[in-house]
DNA sequence: CCGCATCCTGTTTGATACTG
DNA sequence: CAGTATCAAACAGGATGCGG
């Protein structure tokens, strides 16, 4: 925290409610998406990102994109031209997130097996039981 | 995101989907919370957890914790008391899954300046225009 | 104490149609 | 092309009461 406030139980309170919050928005599944696409493919306008995500609709396409661009994760260019361009790209800010993201990717893509075989294994302890 | 996540992800389509899947249920909020309270206290009986999770309701707790257990993130053991007694641990799939999520958790911590910054230009510009 | 079943409500999402 | 508007459907989540 480089804040010259005071800093308080309170105040420490106050942030742990600001990530939770930050982490819940940032966690969401097309967001998610959305970062690793544009992490891979750099700029990339919004009927390609639509082509991308296989299974958005529209509207949640502009949906997260609004939102991420509030958050400050991505910029929206808009080209004056015709027919009209309009390219999302990550902000450093939400290329640092998608590095930050990049351990959790990790751990799923690591452990997809071990996760397969907890499902099975549950299942059918279920089944049975 | 590494190269190599990028490459495998491009590599294996069914694997990617599992990924997507398995991350789309660890985001979630309340498994979120559950991860860092247990990684925190350790093993933590049904009770215990509810009251350090301030905020979440009696279902939502029961449904979290199955679901973490069915993907192998939790251990769930029963003491034939009375009266009954339940615990939930982390298992080496969950503590792993713990760490992974440092990164974005501090990056979270790091930037909720910016974040919050991000929102008021944003906010201002939209009641300007 | 743990937690499932039920009911009920508000939010989220998708499909469709329309505009600049 | 890049959205917005609208409506219905689906789902998450809370409250309550019961059972092991």
């Amino acid at each position: 925290m480089t804040s010259s406030a005071v800093a308080s139980y309170h105040d420490d309170q106050k942030i742990n409610e600001l990530v939770d919050e930050t982490i819940g928005r940032v966690a969401d599944r097309w967001t998610l998406l959305v970062i690793e696409s544009l992490e891979e493919a750099g700029p990339t306008r919004f009927s390609a990102l639509g082509r991308a995500l296989p299974g958005i609709s529209q509207k949640m396409l502009t949906q997260t994109l609004r939102q991420m661009e509030r958050e400050g994760l991505v910029s929206r260019t808009v080209f004056p031209e015709v027919p009209p361009r309009v390219e999302y790209a990550l902000t450093d800010l939400g290329h640092e997130l998608a590095e930050a993201f990049c351990g959790v990717w990790q751990w799923a893509e690591k452990n997809v097996a071990r996760i397969e075989q907890a499902r099975a294994d549950y299942d059918r302890r279920q089944e049975r039981g």
